[in-house]
DNA sequence: CATGAATGAGGCTTCATTCAT
DNA sequence: GATGAATGAAGCCTCATTCAT
């Protein structure tokens, strides 16, 4: 009376992790539905099945690792204490997050660069923003947080928050390119340090 | 009788400035020959007479790109003098840079993601990783330079030079995503300040 | 414990009445078997119980159809009398049929344009031409019947029924496209009369 | 300075006659781009140069279809007399049409059926009815013409014509069918008496 | 030199059919 | 028997590139 049964929301996340190694390798632009289906062991018509089309299955993609990100920094901060010690958890915590998916990282960029673009006037990829926005919202806080309580000095907290999450971003970037090593043990920690303390003497 | 004699440097250069504007809407990935072409207001056929295939368009327009940048900042550099001017005025120059480019702002973060991708075991764009290493390198001699001199504190010379080169491309990314306004005239004075100082009290 | 009793032959028909409804909106060529699950509401592997494929499942249709037409036609006639009302009884029951199921009549169109095709050598929708050509043999026998009686002048028999069946062919089309209204009532005494006395004065 | 000229409207009736041999063959449904390509002797991709679609193609057909049949007529009727007289080389000419086009004909029941489709709300094949309609205006115009001249009887002008039309299309129908032979010499005359005598003695 | 008409390789997507449950 | 998840063959269409003019 009922045929097969599946888990669709599993076999949906299957196919988004295979396709994240996909992605990671030919980005998100160069890449064709028949890796992803290789990639994920299924045939080709099956992606359809999730996915109402490849720009589906990117965006899928994009949130996924949004939603993963976020989560991964949430579940790490909620036992903060103090602003500093939170900041430097926030710091900890984005370097673990990049070192433990060092091999899908580049789709990063893509994912960027994909995110300021427009097709027919829309948002190629909706929700990029929005998240990132977010996570800018709450460093933010935190700074205001320390300034408040004295232990920071009155900066522009939004602008200190962007900066913070810039310079994360951008060494993210370096480190793909292979310019800078992100899972060195003592980089997490020089990174707050600096970023806290400045360079000036 | 004799041939037309056409610049062929120039006419090239024009056709990349067209490409750039064709770029930054479209980014480098979801644009046709005949966008280039008609921008450029020359044949399809024409663009094949300037370079070999897409990709070296694109490869060009990489090239161009930072060819503008690093004569940009070193023509703004060469009157400078002490390390922590010379800072300043990088970090000035660059954000002028970004604004006087503000329109075509948006391919660089194609560049990036494209820097980073391999086709057939080879760079798919070539050069920007010694582009980039280039700077950092100058940026951290001007570091290194002001240890020496001791007016910066005894940090990880080439860590903090790629820091402060990933802070500007992430704000650059934050503005190009509409979170930040880059072109306003307090910013490179902040963003020094930020970084040179810190933020501890 | 008995297994379910499933009256295959009539769920088949059930299937057929939906499909019909299917084909009349989209055609013949223009639909889905997913279309005829939802319309019969079925699954999809369902119809593979009664028909073999979907080619089997449009003759299938054609099918009764014909039938279905053949059979309210004879029903009709069966209590005639002389060949003129014959004739008007065959042309009023035809225009009754084409009323009673003006919601699925566009198909018709769909059965004669696949009747003259031929798919490697083999007709199409075979039994189409035979159950034609069963109605204009039956048509030109009351026809000559009226000749031998006297009523009819001595013209091609055969040919007048084709020509008579042409005409309501041809007409049941304009109905189709909204060119002309066949549930008029007074249409089929007209439309006998017509074809009965011609035009001239 | 300029490429290969071509006489782009010439060209794209090429295409369309060696569409119409392909669509007489396998109708309009159930061919592919790559047959109309290979039968106009072009590649694949240029029937794209002038056609923006696979519907737009066969509309095209169907278009030139309609045109070629309207000038016939009207270049046969212009040196017409009489309301009967004209009448009658109407229907001559439209056998003469499709005997002329007997290895197209087929098609024709592909437009009709296709006629009176509709796609998202819209007819799939727009003109059709216009063109058609027309014809029986002209046709009524002819029979009123007539009727005023006192040689026809007071019929209903405008289903009088829409019979003749109707049978015109039937007949045609058979004789795809193979059930009627329609390039008999005598057919038209016959035709053309029993459509104006009835077969009422 | 410049051009755009012609081309066909390539990829997304559809959908009839199968088959495990 | 009934179902719908899975599949891959098939076909429309795009677009980089060529080349005759």
């Amino acid at each position: 009376m009922s045929p097969r049964v599946v888990d669709k929301a599993a076999k949906r996340r299957e196919i988004l992790k295979s396709a994240m190694t996909v992605f990671a390798q030919r980005g998100i632009y160069d890449f064709k539905m028949i890796d992803i289906a290789r990639a994920a062991q299924v045939g080709k018509g099956t992606l359809y099945e999730y996915f109402s089309s490849k720009e589906d299955l990117i965006a899928g993609c994009f949130d996924l690792f949004l939603r993963d990100y976020n989560g991964y920094l949430a579940g790490r901060m909620k036992s903060a204490g103090d602003p500093v010690e939170k900041l430097k958890i926030m710091v900890k915590a984005s370097f673990e997050f990049f070192v433990k998916n060092g091999d899908t990282l580049e789709i990063v960029f893509d994912f960027w660069a994909a995110s300021i673009r427009y097709k027919d006037g829309q948002p190629l990829m909706s929700g990029a923003n929005d998240g990132y926005r977010k996570v800018i919202g709450e460093v933010a806080g935190l700074i205001r947080e320390g300034i408040d309580q004295g232990v920071f000095r009155p900066v522009d907290a939004r602008l200190a928050a962007r900066m913070l999450l810039a310079s994360l971003d951008g060494l993210l970037l370096q480190s793909v390119m292979g310019l800078t090593k992100i899972n060195s043990r003592s980089l997490p920690q020089k990174f707050s340090q600096t970023f806290l303390e400045g360079i000036l003497k």
